[in-house]
DNA sequence: TAAAAAGATTGATATGTATCAATTTAGATA
DNA sequence: TATCTAAATTGATACATATCAATCTTTTTA
């Protein structure tokens, strides 16, 4: 009998920096001589879609989302947690720039590394570029499954997922502060703000979910990953 | 001024077997070595997802699709054209099963690859593992625009999409052969077979496209354009 | 060639969800 | 503290699109 097969929404990797595992000193030397260290306040733009990819990101502390824009929409493709690497889709062949926008939700540290010395470690450490492939091969599952949940689900199970995503994988509390608005959840979660309120207050009347002013609480795990699952 | 962004739901890259440029000939025979090559009728599954990833497959000839299937739906990811790589995203640490299912769309031609040797090429050639990252970076890049054109496009912009790819990008015709079905279409766009044939018949009455039995045909490429891009 | 099955079309209806508009609440600013 | 602004909530409505059901067409099979 084959195991159910259960897509979500979540965006966060197992091992997000394992490729620097596979350097040695001398080249961690050398990344740390061709990288800077900034700091970004809540809801400034990291990365900008389509302008020059000249560095490789690295969120050192904070929160931040991957998205694509265009003239009247944008679409979240994953939000990221500390310790995590942005911008590996910029590094084909041909490319000059930025595939998404990234934008902090909360103050954050961000490490940017040039993008020439990232590339020419790829080229001279084959160890190094196979955990690269290794990292892109699952970003690439992970988005499908988003992919997946976003467009097969309606949106009670797409909330739901969202608020399992950061209890389990961003904040890894059954009780996370409510660092994200209303316009945030529902951008998050691919649906309007008043659709996104009505479902909270829903989950909270169903005794799923407790929501406070700075924080939501996981009640009933069982029945919320039942409808994330349902859809 | 930016130009204006737009996202697309077709799924073709621009240099699909790039990698095996950097092969000498002696890592290309042994590849040869290590593949074998299969013929496979119109709807059969050339990999299951969950089913171990044994190899990574080349399609020579033909036409397939790549989906992620669970207990009550399925989600196209892309469709492919010969000559393309399948199975990148299997390559990641850890892994052991094939993320996604494939299928036939008309008889085909597929070389498969041991997974192992493919990998062993990864570890001693860095300029092959920078064309495999460039590879899975470009489909990153690709699927998303996909992703953008399910999520943010309706049913109209969506179909129109999805004929335009296949007049560009899959057949390179503007007049294609028709060996889809209604069903197929409704699939890739993401919609119900009904509403695939009301928008087609809109589309011929409104002097877009001509339908065959056995053959599409663009009539209008610029208004078909608009749609598409419109949503 | 007839019969059966599969695919395509058309119309009527149901439904999920966005949108619009009006309040209410909370947070920021003077 | 009062005032202003942004965020959140609530209700009414509109709309896109799926679903259901019936018919027609094409293809396959006997």
């Amino acid at each position: 009998m084959p195991k159910p097969v259960v897509f979500n929404g979540c965006s966060v990797g197992e091992n997000p920096l394992c490729c620097f595992d596979e350097l040695t000193e001398e080249e961690i030397a050398f990344i740390d001589e061709n990288s800077v260290e900034v700091e970004y306040k809540r809801g400034e733009t990291i990365c900008k879609q389509g302008s020059f990819a000249s560095h490789i990101m690295v969120l050192k502390e904070g929160l931040a989302k991957i998205y694509l824009e265009n003239a009247n929409d944008s679409l979240v493709l994953k939000i990221l947690p500390a310790v995590n690497i942005i911008g590996l889709p910029a590094l084909f062949d041909g490319n000059a720039v930025f595939p998404y926008s990234a934008q902090t939700y909360m103050d954050s540290a961000i490490k940017l590394i040039d993008i020439n010395a990232f590339k020419s470690l790829i080229t001279s450490n084959a160890k190094f570029a196979g955990k690269i492939i290794s990292m892109l091969a699952e970003n690439s599952v992970i988005i499908n499954g988003r992919f997946f949940c976003l467009t097969k689900k309606q949106t009670y199970g797409r909330l739901a997922d969202v608020l399992l995503c950061l209890a389990q994988r961003i904040y890894k509390l059954d009780k996370f502060p409510l660092q994200l608005t209303r316009k945030d959840l529902a951008e998050i979660a691919s649906m309007s703000v008043e659709s996104t309120t009505r479902i909270l207050t829903k989950f909270k009347e169903d005794g799923l979910i407790a929501v406070n002013s700075d924080s939501i609480e996981i009640l009933d795990l069982e029945r919320l990953t039942d409808i994330s699952q349902i859809g």
